[in-house]
RNA sequence: UCCGCAGUAGCUCAAUGGUAGAGCGGGUGGCUGUUAACCACUAGGUUGGGGGUUCAAGUCCCUCCUGCGGAGCCA
């Protein structure tokens, strides 16, 4: 058989001749004796037209007969056309149904998110989707890589867990052959453990926080990387995020040029990232200049959404905030040597707008220090025993973030709402599909 | 949980307290180059639920439900 059965990616490869693509009809329009089917098969968009003279009047008749999201094989020659989108367009010589599709939800005009939501397996088909679909992967890998070509090893820190790593208010409780376990909001305090043992460690998987909190920047359930890293010190904990950040920023840039272009993306708002440099401020810093900027912000107050958006807007690429109060951070911090009311931790705010997509410290690596903040929290002392032990047996310096991978897909595409970043979003009011 | 806004055709939205309408989608017909094609015709409604005010309620009031935006919290 002479005939290639290709996809609408490797079209360019096959022009001048005959080939069979598979796929669904994404659109179509009539012209007298003239069909437009614009097929896409989940690597492109492909104009196949269809010339009732040219063809056998079977064909034509087929072809009279398809729908939005119908599925086809179609047969035809490639051929270079300036007029067709994309440059290639299919001479149609045959046409297979394989199912004619009933009316399809999802129209050509504007719906509104509740529909969408409610249609998500099907919204995920159009062409907005589909590129923030492929950005979020290549980032995955981007992120995957970074840690690979540096010597960390993976580990996948356990969904159910016995404890909460900062309070339980704000997870998911299940029950478990008689006891109660919850889903896990960070894999942190199982990686630490692990950085002991094999030195630069990295956990990417999904978490969950059952917050009743209603925003655009919020899930219950997203994907998180956690890099920990043994003998890290603060100042190359900030090192890393912007390697980090600045890489991963680049990688997508370079891989997923249609894709942003798909979504209209400013990519010269991006550029700066990849060339790193992040500008880094010190809390006390970041507070005197929010005030200069108008806001009500006090020292010791953590910093509010409008804060946020107020102080990345002066900068072209992600800010480092450093050396919070420490009584507004996890109590597992380091305090920072130099004054003990400040933690040694980093939030990293991304521009335009978009707000935290990182937050790490330096990790206690003093016992006693912890055993007093387990006790000043009201954590249940007896689930931490094992976490202690870290601080027991060879206690040694170390670091690491948490990235929350939906932040930063939003952030690159440029999509305001997290329920686009993610391919099945769990929102709190929201489960299905 | 709190504050604000909204709910009308399959979808997105109109409609001074006075005859419920448009665009898209569906159906029928027309057109040899369309780019969310266009043109003509056509079908499609318990105005989120309940209660109230009024000669008269999609519109005003009360209440519940659902959604959206924001706050707090965080990634």
């Amino acid at each position: 058989m002479s005939r290639p059965i290709i996809t609408i990616a490797e079209l360019a490869k096959h022009a001048g001749q005959e080939v069979t693509i598979r796929g669904w009809v994404y659109n179509w329009r009539k012209k007298g004796k003239l069909r437009f089917i614009i097929l896409r098969d989940g690597f492109g968009y492909l104009q196949c037209v269809v010339f009732r003279p040219e063809v056998d009047e079977s064909v034509w008749e087929t072809a009279v007969e398809l729908t939005q999201e119908s599925s086809v094989e179609i047969t035809g020659v490639v051929a270079a056309d300036e007029r067709a989108p994309g440059g290639f367009e299919l001479k149609v010589s045959g046409l297979e149904i394989i199912q004619i599709a009933p009316e399809f939800p999802i129209g050509k005009k504007d719906h509104g998110p509740d529909f969408l939501l409610n249609h998500r397996h099907l919204w995920l088909r159009s062409k907005r989707q589909h590129a923030i679909m492929r950005v979020r992967s290549e980032l995955e890998f981007a992120i995957r890589d970074f840690f690979q070509r540096r010597d960390y090893t993976l580990i996948d820190s356990p969904i159910l867990t016995p404890a909460a790593c900062e309070g339980t208010s704000t997870l998911f409780e299940t029950e478990y052959f008689g006891e109660t376990a919850f889903l896990s909001q960070s894999g942190q305090l199982y990686l630490e453990p692990a950085a002991a043992a094999l030195g630069k460690v990295y956990c990417f998987g999904p978490t969950f926080r059952a917050e009743k909190s209603k925003t655009r920047r919020h899930l219950t359930e997203f994907w998180m990387v956690e890099p920990e890293v043994a003998w890290l010190r603060f100042d190359g904990l900030l090192d890393l995020c912007e390697e980090f950040l600045s890489e991963i920023v680049a990688r997508v840039l370079d891989r997923c040029t249609e894709d942003l272009e798909r979504l209209e993306r400013d990519v010269s708002k991006l550029r700066p990232t990849a060339d790193g440099d992040f500008p880094r401020l010190d809390y006390a810093e970041a507070v005197a200049k929010l005030k200069a900027l108008g806001s009500d912000i006090q020292f010791g107050d953590d910093l509010g959404g409008d804060d946020e958006t107020l102080l990345t807007e002066q900068f072209d690429r992600p800010v480092l905030i450093t050396r919070y109060p420490a009584d507004l951070k996890a109590f597992y911090m380091q305090p920072d040597p130099s004054d003990p009311s400040r933690a040694l931790a980093v939030d990293v705010l991304a521009p335009e707008g978009c707000g935290e997509i990182i937050g790490g410290s330096e990790r206690s690596d003093s016992l006693e220090h912890l055993e007093r903040q387990i006790a000043a929290h009201d954590l249940p002392r007896e689930s931490f025993e094992w976490y202690l032990d870290i601080r027991r047996y060879g206690s040694f310096p170390h670091a690491g973030f948490g990235m929350g991978i939906e932040r930063c897909v939003a952030w690159i595409c440029g999509v305001p709402h997290l329920r686009e970043a993610i391919p099945y979003p769990r929102l709190i009011n929201r489960l299905n599909p």
